[in-house]
DNA sequence: AGCGCCATGTAAACTGTTACATGATTGT
DNA sequence: ACAATCATGTAACAGTTTACATGGCGCT
């Protein structure tokens, strides 16, 4: 899948792997990040395979850069990736989750200390979505063409989604902490009136 | 990190791959997924390193059972990995999101038609967390001990996890789909009163 | 003097998926 | 007759992370 995203990326410009690195450490990174090592090799792949093209720039006082170029196989390859719907749920891997199933056994404050941790660290990535990278992207809107417009509407969508995802992951972290935190009270789903 | 969703299923009762195999497609699957291959790959693994052992039970008219139980080093490394706090957010793979963020230049009529599919997916999912599987779990809080209450509240809180995210999931699905169906209209985050 | 940025990569290890291989029993 | 369930695994491959290796420039 790191094919398609550095595709993607390539696609808007010309780059090197650090450039790409870069870029995505900024935009695609919050929901689909890759080492520089990673993005040095696939790019290495992506050439054997024909879909990029890569050439030298000499630079004085910098290491020269080692520039890529998406092929026109490169290009079809992308729009065909883009136009194939999703036709199932992906799996998901939810680290928090594996550990909060077997947690039951703990000693509850151990669990609600690890709670607390992650409920601001949810909350600061909520804060970042909704503000800076809210209006980093809000700019975008400007452009009256209606390409760009509409690809300033899938960017903020991912972005939204992000503010979403965290916001509710706070809300579900100050609900689960006050269950753990009160465990005599009759807390169960079964109980829960208009069901 | 298998192999704690492993040990942690073994401490419950000893099992054989297939068993786990079963458990976890019908709880800890929706958030850790794993092929049979790997999990009894996974057991081989982990018996090397001496956190389980296994015997034979032999079956007539069926296959004999390899059966797993954790040993005490298996149970130690199981509790030190639940007590250390996760102090990092952990990257996301959102496989959609990645797409949605390079189909700005596509035509919108397909964005519009794989969004709409994912939309009922995620609804159907959501579906199940809020009824068959809070049904299921409902019945654990009738237990008077509190470690199994404890147990219980963990167990549900994971559940509780999926159906938000799916709600989320499918609210935001509409809401893309609603401005990626009028993009003429000015619908840019920086436009919104109140900010 | 030391850290961070720019810029390249390689190698080893680990994790996970897909395909292959076997074979009896039970239900439609 | 065919598919699903029970039950074991191996082998090849693909994808990802971590560690190693190099080196000049500019800032504090």
């Amino acid at each position: 899948m790191l094919d398609f995203a550095i595709l993607g990326f390539l696609r808007y410009q010309p780059q090197t792997g650090y450039d790409l690195h870069q870029a995505m450490g900024s935009s695609t990174g919050f929901f689909w990040y890759a080492q520089l090592s990673q993005v040095y090799t696939t790019l290495k792949r992506l050439e054997g395979k024909g879909w990029v093209t890569s050439h030298i720039e000499p630079q004085q006082d910098r290491p020269d850069r080692r520039v890529y170029t998406v092929t026109p196989d490169g290009d079809a390859a992308l729009d065909d990736w883009l136009g194939t719907p999703l036709t199932e749920l992906e799996p998901r891997k939810e680290l928090l989750l594996l550990r909060l199933f077997f947690s039951g056994r703990l000693d509850p404050a151990t669990t609600l200390a690890s709670l607390q941790v992650l409920r601001s660290l949810h909350a600061r990535q909520q804060a970042l979505y909704a503000g800076p990278i809210r209006d980093r992207l809000a700019v975008c809107f400007a452009d009256p063409d209606p390409v760009a417009r509409r690809e300033a509407i899938c960017w903020d969508a991912t972005r939204d989604f992000g503010e979403r995802f965290e916001r509710m992951y706070v809300e579900w972290l100050d609900d689960t902490i006050a269950r753990l935190s009160h465990p005599e009270e009759v807390s169960g789903p079964g109980i829960v009136p208009g069901r």
